[in-house]
DNA sequence: TATGAATGAGGATTCATTCAT
DNA sequence: TATGAATGAATCCTCATTCAT
């Protein structure tokens, strides 16, 4: 037992091995640019290893995905725990998310870059279709918070659902910006932090009023 | 003569179906999982000849950036002619920057993918950075045109540059946000218009206050 | 009449620059390494015009080898015209190949490095031939000279074939290592016309004793 | 540990057939007019494990230079190992070198014609570098052997670099000529191995006057 | 005759994937 | 389970040659 244990450990320890090294390249290259070859030199893995824990490549990057959206949603559980009103549960959330990016800025990207990708034809649809509902469900709570805020008075009636977009795509904007200085030749200079609490409290004064 | 200018005609006209067709389909892989074969049959052309009017796949790319950043900025110039207070040209430019998505939506997504492109050095230096010194100076006349709505009065002082940058950047997550709906499984659905809307809405009664 | 002549006089031109532009190129870069596109740049004209004046790229060799020939034996003629001794003619015809190395350096290359060239099957076996049987001639008057030489008692009895073969040989041996001097990082440094008279007088006494 | 040198050893042989194959192609055709096809095609392997073993087109060639030179080192060390008068050693140097020649016809061309390849700087300076210095430790040993010569007596004064050249010269001369007539219609019709003696001892009785 | 645009057959190189050990 | 050698299909790019003007 306790070998048949240690064997599933080892596994799953080889597996988050190779994801973290997939990571890593991902984040830099994007899936097309990214070679297998590059992943498992990383890992410090032969090439042939990666492919007894991984079909294709491209199901590495899907299994990112998940994983990127599990921690994701962790770090959300972990604000929505708070009993607050939703006004401040929400500057919760908002800080979370800057949490989530600042800690697993890898994560983040390949996220935010997913719906850019193209994975011709390569990951089933139903693995697919799994991985966006996911997302959803990540979106899903935020909105369930807003329509709370709305019931206890706190926000003035709306659209629970138009309200996390907006807000969610711009914070995902702001911090693609910032990224963008990163990699680049810091073709602009600003305080990322900065900017979201300013996009946020836009919001929530949009929500309450 | 006539001969001499149809050729620079054909020649303009044959460069401006290549990148027609490059647009196609960097819009929807990205540099490095699009061909160049395959931009060459959607050209109907062969892939010699392809590099007759381009050194390489990078060179294509960067031609088509170039080509949608000076598109971006003369529908800003045109906006910008309005004799108007600052906030109702600012509104102008939003409204801008919206066709410019609506009427190049291919363009665009070229433009916002740029920074997470890895050009591997296949592009010079320096014309890349002509090419970034354009993103730069199409936010720069926002930036100015803040700068002007302070001095008149008719916005409250604040550093014009981080005004310019959280509008682009909420501006690009929202429409991104959309673009990621159409291309996939209509995960969100939601009027991008009225988010757009609403989110400069936000910053213009911020910038007044 | 004197336009048929001039349009002569004209072509024949066209024909001598291109030729000039391919030896060029050929003596720098080999016959497979070099392209028709860098010929017809050199020789400023288009690449179509090339094929004008020669069916492929493999015929602008072949003449180029031809023209080589012609000159050298053009030299040796005029070597041979002294009346004198064989072994002072033999000296003559020595500073003919010398003279003809140092102003015609990329035909001598182009001459040598001919055996070593793979025409793949692009010219007809008859013109090879008689590019080949010029190369012969140009060695049988050498051959002749020794006969004389022997026949008058200068020169003892001797194979004359085998001896011009080796002189032939050592003579392109020397200069081909000095050519190597100049197109590579000087591994050697030796004056090679000293080499070349050392040789030749090695030779010639040789042939007296 | 078997198991590891076994790997060890068929590595090895693996790269020693596609070498083997590579001499038969770029002895026929040369570096550029080579192609990789070919060679995998003769190595019976894949063009793709060509690249497990070797970088590049030129880094194979590369490669057969460095062991026509260690091979012909060989020979000459072989034959320096006589206890004789240096000319006597001379002499074997000479037959050394035609039996490198007669026993490794394809390194022999390969050797000669390095210096007349362009490597268009597919490979890194210090690998030619240290495979020209190699070429001239080779020479040099002959030098040495000159200047021994002249120490005891048995050679008159003279610089020996320039005596090595004159030799190396007028050798690879012969032989080259006697390539070509294998290789092509058979122009000429000689005993090379006589030419070579003829030509060794006019300059062994050059060097003893 | 001269042009140069267009072609398409290769050529070098890469890389996801398989498989024998 | 782990390896890494082998494969071959793609992929980018080149270049001799043709052809309409």
């Amino acid at each position: 037992m306790g070998i048949v244990d240690r064997r599933k450990r080892e596994k799953a320890a080889r597996r988050a091995e190779i994801l973290k090294a997939a990571r890593h390249v991902f984040f830099r290259k994007g899936l097309s640019a990214a070679t297998v070859d590059e992943i498992a030199r990383r890992a410090e893995l032969s090439k042939g290893t990666l492919y007894l824990y991984f079909r294709t490549k491209e199901e590495i990057y899907i299994s990112l995905m998940n994983e990127g959206i599990d921690i994701l949603f962790a770090y959300f559980r972990q604000a929505l725990k708070a009993k607050a009103g939703a006004d401040r549960v929400l500057r919760r959330l908002k800080d979370a998310y800057y949490r989530f990016y600042k800690e697993h800025r890898e994560y983040f990207t390949i996220l935010f870059l997913y719906f850019h990708t193209d994975l011709h034809g390569k990951i089933s649809r139903p693995i697919k279709e799994r991985c966006e509902a996911k997302v959803e469900a990540c979106l899903q709570v935020i909105a369930d918070l807003i329509e709370r805020g709305v019931t206890e008075g706190v926000f003035r009636p709306c659209d629970p659902w138009q309200m996390v977009l907006v807000g969610w795509a711009s914070f995902n904007g702001i911090i693609m910006l910032a990224e963008q200085d990163h990699q680049h030749s810091s073709l602009l200079r600003f305080d990322m932090k900065k900017l979201l609490d300013l996009s946020a409290e836009h919001l929530i004064s949009g929500l309450k009023t």
